[in-house]
DNA sequence: CGGATCGAC
DNA sequence: CTATGTCGATCCG
């Protein structure tokens, strides 16, 4: 069964189908609206030709419309219509208190910017990308000619995947479920989804890609990036018969050899092959050199230049699927996708790499053309009256004040066409998950069931790529379409069934508890596993194991139980877990907390780790020291379970301990503690340093617990100790490590436009950016913060003397104050709204030191100095939400 | 870290 | 009747 589940559904964004903003806008009067298609429809194709009559948009929507109104999917979107409105509007209100003083100030440094970004320009390379025509659809009517002159869909009633270019022009699309599209257009022919054949004609495709370029990054089933710079250059003394094609009309039907394009005959269908192949350069030959009889009757020959290389490309993958394919040409991967948009279907653009050329294409282009640039933020950037890339450009001062540095400066890169030059292969896998719809399910019995089963299918999938991840996350939807996840990060990787389920059960159970009495009404369970280990970490784990092992028997695992089988029903909750209070706390917080949005967050959870913890460390460590010097027995004591293991077979042992750790692990850390982590880490510590000193590795465990503690008071506990380079190695390689100053112009490689931009840049320019500022413009906390052992800070925010060797604690320090402090300065004060606008920002050390850069970034909008008015409003949010979840699934 | 959101295919 | 599935990234608390 679980192999039917298969991959990704084909819906390009820029063909979906939405509700538009005037559609929202008008629902409460659906009778007088007049609602014009916004993004609904973007049509823009062929005319109607023989008499397929389509629809036009006022028709398109009212149909849309008629079909949502009063769905429960439909009053969900409305609800997230209004969260972005209400964003929108934040946004507005403090768009409205940037003066022309701030705003002359971030133009001049956007400026600055800009020209560095131009000087870096990369226009030596030449992109590809390679977007089958309606590719499902295409495929579906290939091989049943029956479905060629009909409208037509892939998918099934409730969704559909890909529509043919006749279904589109009555508004059928990507993304909309299948009874809706009947209702736009009844003649209609649904075609199910066949995943393997397109795959397989998707491979077929490939393989001429990779003969252009051997790298070539495929996005999916229907498109790739290639970067054929190389190609080009060889193509350039490439001799005629390695460009030399036959027309290939063997595997055509005799219907179809009609509409085969051969050149200078006439081309039949507008988006069947198109004379535009053949066009220019090309030369088409009555060959005579004699190879075969028939088919070289009809020779081709590509010039060398980009355009006729990706005409090779297309005629090649035309000949070889019967498929037609799109593409664009273009100094970079985001030109590249937008340019293969421009001449769709069956067709190529091409932007020469030259600067005007680039603008000339960015200048009137709607930014919703944009890889990267969605629903939202069109809608976002038209509420500042932005719609194109120029206007774009117009607002770069304006968009660095209003949105986060990520976003701006991704912004900025496309408004100046800018975009990564070269495809870098896509890294390791974060996550793996597999989630389903079905109609409603409300009983906990049934729901655990499906749990598992989904638990089942993502231990195979794991399996088969041999992952193990330490987090699992469960994925509701309810039957309001309102989308919930929890997850919940344990200490050993999971990856079985029973591992993830242990966890997932737990999850669920706290929600099912959370509603209760009422069930819990889904449509949607999904399970995820992440936090997959790293090479680097996969090594020291098993290092670590092994130290751990040696140790066995007298280890006294403060915290850790011997588990009970997980299987049990942990929303039960009832067995106490002798030793530890940690854990009995932990419980109870968990219980109280059940009904609460935000649980575990309260200052005590904060407190409570801290010196003891340390001390258990130290005693650990110690042990650890009197058995490394012990001789190391055949014969192990699994730690977790105290049973005697006999192998001698590491592995064997390795598999035992985890399934123990396991077993015990999910049902305690429920959530995994910072406590916890940090064990963790020692103990990979411990065994990292194995060769060294014992003693020095204590200290530094006292020095690295310090450096992760909560509280600024775990300062103290280090402030004495010398510190050497380990100590700072740890700590910054610590993956959740804290903010530093330099973090602070911290630019996160926008990702977000991750295949288009260029990462290379952005990199060397972090680079740059993570250099020191201690020295620059005096700012509210002028220090020099290079944490130097021994430093005597003073917070600058509770004025008292901070005595601190870690440059993190005693940020944390300041944040901890900030967040205290700010409750109440907020609901007080409101003058200062220039300054405040960074009050955090500024504040934090190290931080604002070049001006009034906005450094802390915010999703969509920037966050500035809450008034009294606006931190009661978040107050007020902060209850609604709370309201919302207890009414969540009610 | 956990949760919500956005965006892509 | 009937509104997907998977993944990565960002941002906030």
């Amino acid at each position: 069964m679980s192999h039917i589940r298969s991959t990704c559904t084909c819906i390009k964004s820029q063909e979906r189908y939405w509700y538009s903003e005037s559609t929202m806008d008008n629902v409460k009067n659906v009778d007088k609206s007049s609602y014009n298609g916004g993004a609904l429809l973007r049509m823009g194709l062929n005319d109607n030709k023989a008499g397929m009559q389509g629809l036009d948009k006022e028709k398109i929507n009212k149909i849309i419309m008629e079909a949502s109104k009063g769905s429960k999917f439909y009053e969900n979107e409305l609800k997230k219509d209004q969260q972005v409105n209400q964003r929108i509007e934040k946004m507005m209100q403090l768009k409205e208190k940037i003066t022309q003083q701030q705003l002359l100030k971030a133009q001049l440094q956007v400026d600055k910017l800009v020209l560095e970004l131009e000087r870096s320009r990369n226009l030596s390379c030449t992109i590809v990308h390679i977007d089958m025509d309606a590719f499902y659809a295409a495929v579906e009517m290939r091989d049943n000619p029956e479905l060629k002159e009909k409208p037509i869909a892939v998918g099934s009633m409730s969704m559909l995947s890909t529509s043919n270019y006749h279904a589109r022009r009555f508004g059928v699309r990507a993304a909309m479920p299948g009874f809706i599209a009947k209702k736009l257009c009844p003649h209609l022919t649904i075609v199910p989804l066949n995943f393997e054949k397109y795959r397989k004609v998707s491979k077929e495709v490939k393989e001429i890609l990779a003969e252009y370029d051997p790298h070539f990054m495929p996005m999916g089933l229907d498109e790739a990036y290639l970067n054929v710079t190389e190609h080009l250059e060889e193509r350039l003394n490439w001799p005629e018969d390695k460009r030399r094609y036959f027309l290939n009309t063997e595997n055509t039907t005799e219907k179809n050899k009609e509409d085969i394009n051969i050149p200078g005959t006439v081309n039949i269908d507008g988006y069947s092959s198109s004379p535009e192949l053949f066009e220019d350069g090309t030369s088409v030959m009555d060959d005579d050199s004699g190879q075969r009889d028939q088919s070289l009757k009809n020779v081709v020959v590509f010039g060398t230049s980009a355009e006729e290389a990706v005409k090779e490309i297309r005629f090649r993958i035309e000949q070889k699927t019967q498929l037609t394919a799109s593409a664009g040409i273009a100094p970079n991967t985001m030109l590249a996708k937008m340019c293969s948009d421009r001449n769709k279907p069956n067709g190529q653009c091409r932007i020469s790499p030259e600067r005007q050329a680039v603008l000339d294409f960015i200048k009137d282009l709607p930014i919703r053309k944009v890889p990267g640039i969605g629903k939202v933020t069109e809608k976002m950037l038209k509420a500042l009256g932005i719609v194109t890339c120029s206007e774009l450009y117009q607002q770069r001062a304006l968009l660095s004040l209003l949105f986060s540095e990520a976003s701006w400066r991704s912004f900025l890169d496309i408004s100046l066409g800018l975009g990564s030059t070269h495809l870098e292969k896509d890294g390791e896998r974060k996550s793996m998950s597999t989630e389903r719809t079905f109609s409603e399910i409300s009983k906990a019995e049934d729901q655990y069931s499906l749990c598992q089963e989904l638990c089942r299918e993502l231990a195979q999938d794991l399996q088969k790529e041999g992952l193990k991840g330490k987090t699992v996350t469960l994925k509701l939807k309810n039957v309001n379409f309102e989308v919930k996840t929890r997850a919940s990060t344990v200490l050993s990787s999971v990856s079985t069934e029973d591992e993830i389920f242990a966890v997932a059960k737990m999850l669920l159970g706290t929600e099912i508890d959370s509603v209760a009495p009422h069930p819990l009404r889904i449509r949607l369970m999904g399970v995820r596993v992440s936090g997959f280990l790293s090479e680097e970490e996969k090594k020291y784990q098993q290092k670590s194991i092994k130290s751990f092992l040696k140790s066995g028997k007298e280890l006294d695992f403060s915290r850790l139980q011997p588990g009970r089988s997980n299987q049990e029903n942990l929303t039960k909750n009832s067995e106490a877990s002798s030793r530890g209070s940690f854990f009995d706390k932990k419980r109870a917080a968990r219980q109280l907390n059940s009904n609460n949005l935000f649980p575990n967050e309260s200052v005590g959870k904060q407190h409570f780790h801290g010196v003891k913890s340390s001390a258990n460390f130290v005693e650990e460590a110690n042990k650890v020291t009197d058995l490394q010097k012990s001789n190391v027995c055949e014969i192990f004591t699994c730690p977790v379970c105290f049973e005697e293991q006999s192998s001698s077979n590491l592995e064997e042992i390795n598999r035992h301990v985890d399934e123990c750790l396991a077993g015990s692990l999910v049902e305690d850390t429920v959530e995994i503690s910072k406590n916890d982590l940090s064990r963790e880490n020692t103990f990979n510590f411990l065994s990292h340093c194995k060769n060294e000193n014992i003693d020095d590795c204590k200290e530094n465990v006292t020095d690295q617990l310090a450096g992760t503690g909560q509280s600024a008071s775990t300062s103290e506990n280090s402030s004495g100790n010398s510190r050497d380079k380990k100590f700072t190695q740890i700590v910054s390689e610590k993956p959740h490590r804290e903010k530093q100053p330099g973090d602070l112009i911290d630019i996160p490689r926008n990702a977000s436009i991750k295949q288009c931009l260029s990462p290379k840049r952005n990199s060397q320019e972090n680079a740059v950016q993570f250099g020191r500022m201690d020295h620059t413009e005096e700012t509210s906390s002028s220090c020099s913060f290079e944490a130097r052992e021994d430093s005597v800070l003073v917070c600058p925010v509770c004025n008292l003397e901070q005595k601190t060797t870690s440059l993190m604690s005693f940020n944390r320090h300041v944040d901890v104050c900030l967040n205290k402090g700010l409750i109440q300065e907020l609901t007080e004060k409101d003058d200062c709204s220039a300054k405040t606008s960074d009050t955090e920002n500024s504040i934090r050390v190290g931080g604002l030191s070049r001006g009034q850069k906005c450094t802390k970034p915010l999703q969509g909008t920037k966050r500035s100095g809450l008034t009294t008015s606006q931190s009661a409003s978040k107050k007020a949010k902060s209850i609604d939400s709370k309201r919302t979840i207890e009414m969540f699934f009610k």
